[in-house]
DNA sequence: GTCTATATAGGGATAGAC
DNA sequence: GTCTATCCCTATATAGAC
């Protein structure tokens, strides 16, 4: 199995358990690979892994995410074009954000300059947007933050409802939430 | 020490550190108790210990949020009154919430149902109130869903961020934001 | 590149003295 | 009610065969 194949397997074990929730032993599991295996790709362990799952998640939106948003069709639909990857990204509100769960514990002071870096390009593709519509940079700053706001919110909800709906409606409004 | 004050360390430990990461070194260290000292108050252990924080949360939600809201005041006040006890909770951001902790790892299939509901009291309670201005029930419904939403991802992202700023200005907005 | 085997530390939990 | 001491298990990590 490609390293980028595994990466996507520990990806999944790290946004669901979180840092410290994911023991090698699920990570193992989820990779099909024993324990020394894993340290072939990863000669530093752990911390590697996870380091690896937050470059993908990077890569994710420098891939899927930016492209559309610095496209040059109109900005709605741009805006919708995130949307659909989002919800695609998070199955819907089944699934959670890495981001969110390396929040919590030792992913926090471990990763910290690599999660703010993330969110802040995320951030920042949305205002780029937003300013050419003609909204103060001010403004189009807040209502960047107010979209990963709602979309992490949203995610919190729906897990911890168990019930999709709010989530799939935030997806939903979010570009014309922007826009006006 | 009485056992109030100790789950109140041990809330402490779970909303920063989710329910793995919460080891009971970590919870032995935050209560100044040895392990076998903590098994006297929680003889199931540290399942039993996360579900104490929990009935901790929910007691915060009956004591200090719900009481507020179904005051006689005016909606508005009742609101801002929310905003200002969830602003101290939170400590303006600076912590992280047990609920988004624990949808992470264990906690998810361990508390599952008692997280329903305490978001679903605490939903219930805002439209409560909305209700009351002549919102009607289904909005009143999306629109105190879309406070816990923006709550819970200014959270994240002001962890994420390491900057406050944008969980101050949504618990600033969110009276207006319900009421309109 | 994947495995078996093993090392060492820390995890959760318990017995029993005071 | 708090402690010391100890149990067993799982955690992370490493060595080295194939």
């Amino acid at each position: 199995m490609s390293k980028e194949k595994t990466i996507a397997k520990l990806f999944k074990v790290f946004r669901k358990y979180g840092y410290e929730g994911s023991t090698l032993s699920r990570l193992s599991e989820a990779t099909g690979l024993v324990r020394s295996s894993l340290y072939h790709y990863f000669p530093k362990g752990k911390e590697e892994m996870a380091a690896a799952t937050l470059e993908y998640a990077n890569q994710w939106l420098n891939n899927s995410v930016l492209p559309p948003l610095q496209s040059r069709g109109k900005p709605i639909d741009r805006l919708k074009a995130m949307s659909n990857t989002i919800n695609e990204f998070y199955h819907g509100g089944e699934e959670t954000c890495l981001l969110a769960a390396f929040v919590h514990g030792e992913g926090s002071e471990l990763f910290g300059s690599q999660m703010k870096q993330i969110l802040n390009i995320w951030i920042e593709a949305i205002v780029g947007v937003l300013k050419e519509t003609g909204i103060p940079e001010k403004y189009a700053q807040e209502k960047a933050e107010n979209a990963i706001i709602q979309i992490q919110g949203a995610l919190i909800l729906a897990k911890g409802l168990e019930d999709r709906t709010a989530f799939v409606r935030i997806i939903d409004q979010l570009p014309q939430m922007l826009l006006h």
